[in-house]
RNA sequence: GUGUCUAUAGCUUAGUGGCAAAGCUCCGCUCUGUGGAAGCGGCUACGAGGGUUCGAUUCCCUCUAGACACCCCA
């Protein structure tokens, strides 16, 4: 005796609903205008520039990221997503892209291809932070770097060129450009000493934090948000007047680069970054206004030291990334409209059942031919069928009836307008694309 | 990681210690050879767990998630 199918939910099977994990997000359909936007608009630059795509591996040694972005980066201590693979080896989900772009280019000799190398990306990086409004735990970062050959000023300016180029196609103003130097491994231990000497002596004002950082990192004085601090930080030496001759004679160049550019910037000497690999010229770019409050939308400077902290030889190099997510924060904030690709395509109906498979056929032939179709094959009522259609904003429904399969034909029908023919089913490739073209 | 606030349907929002509402969306029907309208109907929700209670979506606790601020950062 056959057994009835059973469809029913197993009774013992607890029901249990799954979320995407903490700060990970979907990508959902409505949001693709703005990431085909984003990515349309670093494809073209990178197509102007001549930079190529680089993706380098999602997951790499964690010793890599502790040796470049800083054992004592919050990135690094507090923020990777770390695992240990079945051999033993610690690997860990890239918080950021320079030190992977670096690995590649020496693991792979990019030097050898030319130079500069000239690159870009675009993927996910992973954070393991609190989000918040414009920071999530995976998000996309996505920018330029130019790396080896002469360590030129006008790389430094080309890079915020290309950024600064990319926000003006994003309809992206009323941005800020940050822009200081942190000089180079002669002057800026000379300059940390002056600027200890300096805190030292008024060590009693300070935050316990800056009391802390003034022996680890007193740059990041700099940056303390205390009132006190803050009093304090304005007679402490500035770096810009210490910078060694190479150093300050670098960043002169930059600033008269973009200068020449028409690029507007303000110098910050507390813009000081977290991570241990840059030197030299260091930026951010900010929103002002309306979607400020996500933080700063492009960070980077030059890194002419990383190459070696992984072995390589010393290697000028300097980049900036976008924070994807906050472009698009901005572009919402600002109401800035993406237009969404809409494909017109041609609607597939039918009229009866043995029409249906007919209509299959047709669709597929309409598809080899390179006509975008949609159809709507499993609602049986002409009218469902054609309000689908309306729906989907087609330009044109083919509709294929008893009548039709008998004659070999199909009716063609406008959707603006209504009007509608019969066409043999051997000319109507021909009479969509002759359409198409008309309009 | 710390703090504050929040959590009702796909979305936007009502509401209550005692049957959980509406608008929009979606699906269907009126209407299986012709869309845009209208009418009717339907699916779908109190984030999870525990406590107090005769009874909790409502009050309390924990967790989870989200928003915002701090830290830090794209």
């Amino acid at each position: 005796m056959p057994q009835k199918p059973n469809h029913e939910k197993p009774k013992d099977e607890a029901p249990k609903s799954f979320r995407a994990p903490r700060g990970m997000h979907d990508l959902l359909p409505a949001e693709q205008p703005y990431w085909e936007r984003i990515e349309a608009a670093m494809r073209s630059a990178a197509r102007f520039y001549n930079f190529q795509r680089i993706e380098p591996s999602l997951l790499e040694f964690a010793d890599l990221f502790r040796r470049t972005v800083g054992a004592g980066t919050d990135l690094v201590e507090k923020e990777m997503y770390s695992l240990k693979t079945k051999g033993g080896d610690v690997l860990a989900l890239r918080p950021e892209f320079t030190a992977g772009i670096a690995r590649a280019y020496l693991e792979h000799n990019l030097s050898r291809m030319g130079q500069p190398q000239k690159l870009w990306h675009f993927g996910p990086v992973f954070r393991h932070d609190r989000p918040q409004l414009g920071r999530f735990r995976e998000f996309t970062q996505t920018g330029f770097d130019v790396i080896g050959g002469v360590n030129d000023a006008v790389y430094d300016a080309q890079v915020l060129l290309i950024a600064m180029g990319i926000l003006e196609d994003l309809k992206i103003k009323d941005v800020s450009l940050k822009i200081n130097s942190i000089g180079c491994r002669v002057c800026r231990p000379i300059y940390k000493k002056q600027l200890q000497t300096y805190y030292r002596s008024r060590a009693k004002q300070l935050c316990a934090e800056c009391v802390e950082r003034l022996e680890t990192n007193p740059l990041r004085l700099l940056d303390c948000k205390d009132p006190e601090c803050r009093e304090l930080k304005k007679k402490a030496p500035n770096f810009l007047d210490k910078l060694c001759v190479t150093c300050s004679k670098h960043f002169r160049e930059v600033l008269e680069c973009l200068d020449e550019l028409g690029i507007s910037y303000a110098l910050d000497n507390t813009l000081v970054r977290g991570l241990d690999y840059y030197n030299k010229t260091v930026f951010e770019v900010f929103a002002e206004g309306a979607g400020s409050d996500v933080g700063a939308i492009l960070a980077g400077g030059r890194y002419d030291y990383l190459m070696e902290f992984i072995g390589g030889h010393l290697t000028p190099a300097v980049g900036a990334s976008f924070g994807a997510e906050r472009l698009i924060a901005v572009m919402k904030a600002r109401e800035i409209p993406v237009p969404a690709k809409s494909v017109r395509r041609v609607f597939v109906a039918h009229a009866g059942d043995s029409a249906k498979k007919k209509a299959l056929k047709l669709i597929k032939e309409l598809t080899n031919a390179g006509i975008p179709v949609s159809e709507s094959l499993a609602k049986d009522s002409l009218r469902a069928q054609l309000k689908s259609a309306d729906k989907e904003n087609a330009s044109t429904a083919l509709i294929l009836g008893q009548k039709e399969i008998y004659e070999a034909s199909v009716i063609i029908r406008d959707m603006r307008t209504g009007l509608q023919e019969s066409v043999k089913m051997e000319r109507i490739v021909e009479e969509i694309k002759k359409r198409a073209r008309l309009n």
